[in-house]
DNA sequence: CTGACATATTCGCATTGCCGAATATGTCCG
DNA sequence: CGGACATATTCGGCAATGCGAATATGTCAG
């Protein structure tokens, strides 16, 4: 029989993926709906090799997926399929919900999306998914 | 101001302590009450500084303490102070309580602690809580 | 096809984390 | 006190991780 703690290692990924500040702000920004990367750079004031990194590593936990729309990439969060790990995700992002940080972030998102004039890079960028209608 | 994400780095705490195998085998062997740490090191299979080493990263995490009885120390779960880190840590628990893997580990210190002749490190030892009676 | 743009990946480096081995601390007993 | 025992800490090596810079991939417009 193969190597003992097989099962665990799965979950042991979701801990890691949480177990990172970056990728906290990431899956608050997505609380709310599917984002744009562009966005995400622009909120997190950081450059954009480093925001796709945590995506992708996001993405190899299985809490978010990626969606293609031309140029863009939108990011959203997905449950994982285990009901524990579920059930942890979901009271994790309602932690990220009450955070007083992290709210400054998803109000920095709002601002950044609807400013009159949005930053040059921004320009005909996809609007976050809660932010379209 | 301070440095933003001041509040969270508590919290990333706790998910990095969580992020360690052998952390969530001891808060598994935990689970059921006080657990005296030669009973760790013999459950695990593993050498005792590396279970002296994860026990300090979950004392600093804030999710065990620490009572020492003579020559021996037990070690106990504690809940977070902040409710949302409560919540997900009693969840975290009642994952490993469900995982095949870890109900082996639990089984293992029954039968170890309990067996006629337990192994000579262990003769003497304090027994577990939850097998005291 | 070519250039512009959004995103992803690679690379080299610094930091961090885990490990076993050695050693230190703390407690009891005689 | 000194030796035995349980536990904690330190140390050096090594693998994993995060980073910025450079570069690659993918998509669209012309």
């Amino acid at each position: 029989m193969g190597k003992r703690k097989r099962t665990f290692d799965d979950e042991l990924l979701l801990f890691r993926a949480l177990a990172d500040i970056t990728r906290l702000r990431l899956l608050n920004l997505m609380g709310d709906g599917e984002v744009c990367v562009c966005f995400f750079v622009e909120v997190l004031g950081t450059n954009q090799p480093k925001i796709s990194r945590h995506l992708a590593y996001l993405r190899r936990a299985g809490v978010v997926e990626a969606r293609r729309d031309g140029k863009w990439m939108h990011y959203k969060v997905v449950e994982p399929p285990d009901p524990h790990a579920a059930r942890i995700f979901r009271d994790v992002r309602a932690w990220l919900k009450d955070d007083a940080d992290m709210r400054i972030d998803r109000e920095r998102l709002v601002k950044v999306c609807c400013a009159p004039q949005p930053p040059v890079q921004l320009r005909g960028a996809p609007r976050p998914a809660n932010l379209s209608a």
